[in-house]
RNA sequence: GUGCCUAUAGCACAGUGGUUAGUGCACCGGGUUGUGGUCCCGGCUACGAGAGUUCAAUUCUCUCUAGGCACCCCA
């Protein structure tokens, strides 16, 4: 149990808060039928959106596969200062919204933000620069911010994200966005790639230098918000979302300009391969993003049709980040990637009414009457089961007619009945559903008997599902 | 963290300053012994939490909590 929680504000008056409501009674405890509430912010993912679910992380695994990336998995939790170092301390993700406390053991340490922090961590602790380079990897798992929920906004969610450590070529960065590109293609959600390059660390700061010069003389005319990014981060200035700030815009100096000429030659070689591959894109010229790690590519993936019309458009974003590996004690590896939020893609799936089957249908339903009969019963469900035909059951119930019901509902083609008397003589009913129509058969062939039936009702009826995980 | 809107059953919605707060779907049971889809009957579960105004609050006010949307930021 933890016994502080260190906000990266005022840690004072959160411990003290901590403190109070561990050791005063009153605190936590709700009494009476007040029912026990979701923290803010999370959520159940409840077996109705299982299915989409199951399909996204079946599709992103064959992608993974497709395009030899191996699976690594990573903690929730790490040192706080990990994500201090590699993403920015003047980001609102650390700032704000990072779950950091101290362990019992009295390290500070965060639940994850994001994990390219950490896949560029494990690749330096376990000598991965060894490997054949580039090292590519993927990873799928829940995320923690601090942030206020709204939609496609959680406290915890989940992201896959692929990165590729080792090559500086252009080539990987196409090839990144490629493989983004075809797993929402696939998956059935139409985006379009956002793309823009913000160079090195060092024309960016030349860049930021004439941006803000730029807006001094303006200032006045700024928000609140773009006086205080102008202070913080000019970049920011650029995806501002006051109308403004447009105008402004407009005349504003682009930083494709004032990238050294390698980065835009390797700009230029990223939009070449993607060109080859057919793969389409805007360039995007106020694209920045919110991490300090990102060197040259930065691209974003946005849901079709939906540009500017919600907040939470962004199904995904990465780009290079050749500085990050050494950044944390590594040796300089050039490195890119890219993270995609699983609950923005199962809502945009869910939107398009794409809503696969969540599991195999099953094909008989046994209906038991007697205890004699559910006895038999247990033991033939065994049998279909290892036979490989999806059987289902309701040994709960008892009337026949309940279990009828639900077999109805379950749109089984045969049901089999079993009463006492046919456990006595040894045979079962089969009921066709749609006639109506029974038989009588020897209940020690019923297994083989079925495979038949549903051989042959096969294709003509209904195909066997794809089963998806 | 800021602003606007919202909160009635498992879900979708009605409704009221004053008797047992309704309807649909769902769920459970029944319509004589062991037969589904329709129909009929019955049952279950709710005014988010706390304080205030009032003779009386689910209804009005405030606070909190949660949800939605936008900002901030991002996935």
């Amino acid at each position: 149990m933890p016994k502080k929680i260190i906000a990266a504000k005022e840690p004072e008056e959160k411990i003290e808060k901590v403190e109070k409501a561990a050791s005063s009674s009153e605190a936590p405890v709700k009494k009476g039928k007040a029912p026990p509430e979701l923290l803010r912010g999370f959520r159940d993912i409840l077996p109705e959106e299982q299915a989409r679910w199951s399909l996204i992380r079946a599709k992103v695994r064959e992608m993974a596969d497709a395009y030899s990336f191996d699976r690594i998995e990573l903690p929730l939790l790490e040192r706080a200062d990990l994500f201090q170092r590699t993403l920015g301390k003047q980001t609102d993700v650390i700032e704000k919204e990072m779950y950091a406390f101290e362990d019992p053991s009295g390290d500070l340490v965060a639940m994850r933000p994001e994990a390219t922090a950490s896949v560029a961590r494990a690749f330096v602790n376990h000598g991965m620069f060894n490997l054949p380079q580039p090292v590519k990897l993927w990873y799928e798992g829940p995320m923690f911010r601090h942030d206020r929920p709204q939609a496609g906004r959680y406290r915890q969610f989940n992201q896959f994200g692929f990165e590729s450590l080792g090559v500086p070529d252009a080539i990987v960065d196409a090839q990144l966005i490629l493989l983004a590109a075809r797993t929402f293609k696939e998956l059935g959600i139409d985006v379009t790639i956002q793309i823009n390059s913000i160079g090195t660390p060092e024309s960016r700061s030349a860049y930021l230098t004439e941006l803000a010069a730029y807006f001094r003389p303006h200032r006045n005319k700024l928000s609140e918000d773009d006086k205080r990014r102008l202070q913080k981060s000019p970049l920011r200035l650029l995806d501002s979302k006051d109308p403004a700030m447009a105008e402004l815009l407009a005349g504003a100096p682009q930083i494709v300009d004032w990238l050294d000429e390698d980065s835009k030659q390797h700009f230029m070689k990223v939009l070449e391969y993607l060109d080859e591959v057919e793969v389409s894109y805007q360039l995007n010229p106020h694209l920045v993003r919110g991490l300090d790690y990102y060197t040259r590519t930065v691209f974003e993936i946005w849901e079709s049709g939906d540009e500017g019309e919600r907040a939470q458009n962004a199904l995904g974003g990465g780009g290079r980040y050749d500085g990050l590996v050494e950044l944390i004690g590594g040796r300089p590896t050039p490195a890119c990637g890219f993270a995609i939020g699983m609950e923005r893609v199962a809502k945009a799936m869910a939107d398009r009414g794409i809503a696969p089957e969540a599991r195999v249908k099953p094909l008989v339903f046994f209906c038991q009457l007697g205890d004699g009969a559910r006895r038999v019963g247990l033991r033939l469900f065994e049998e279909f089961r290892v036979a490989g035909i999806p059987v289902a059951e309701a040994f709960g119930k008892n009337a026949l007619k309940a279990q009828l019901e639900v077999a109805n509902k379950l749109a089984v083609p045969y049901a089999l009945l079993l009463g006492q008397k046919e456990v006595l003589d040894g045979t079962i009913i089969i009921r066709d559903m749609d006639s109506g129509a029974q038989e009588i058969v020897d209940s020690g062939k019923i297994v083989s008997i079925m495979r038949r039936k549903l051989a042959k009702a096969e294709g003509v009826t209904r195909p066997v599902q794809d089963v998806v995980q």
